[in-house]
DNA sequence: GGTGTGACCAGCT
DNA sequence: AAGCTGGCCACAC
């Protein structure tokens, strides 16, 4: 097999793969690893990715509303928001205003341009 | 080793 | 229009 890499690892790939200052969701990273309802996978992953050795943005990663739900588990509540802010995001009682404009999705940016 | 649960999302009712 | 439910995979107890 090709891809031996677990659910988890894949998703911390994909994580990695954000640009800087660039924000994408769980489900779009679900999507792209294949599995598009196992979101909460995602979500779950991010929680353990301080395990990694690579450093995992996942900071860059919130739910659909762009909304920073997972902000306390950065070791601080207001870690993730100054995380974002410091790479240009608009955040915002919790939720990143420009989410918008800054969202990157895996499965069509990384198609697109060739 | 089975059960529960978790940083979610989309579809039904 | 808003609320509930199912589904997904890995890890803790």
């Amino acid at each position: 097999m090709v891809n031996d890499l677990s659910f988890f690892e894949t998703v911390y790939q994909v994580a990695r793969m954000i640009p800087e200052g660039r924000v994408t969701s769980y489900g779009a990273i679900a999507k792209f690893i294949g599995s598009p309802q196992a979101a909460r996978m995602v979500g779950y992953a991010m929680n353990g990715s301080h395990t990694q050795k690579e450093f995992v943005p996942a900071h860059r990663v919130v739910n659909r509303n762009g909304m920073l739900t997972g902000k306390h588990h950065f070791g601080g509540p207001e870690t993730m928001r100054e995380l974002l802010e410091s790479e240009g995001a608009i955040v915002e009682e919790n939720q990143i205003k420009n989410f918008k404009e800054l969202f990157w999705d895996p499965g069509k940016e990384l198609m697109e341009g060739y």
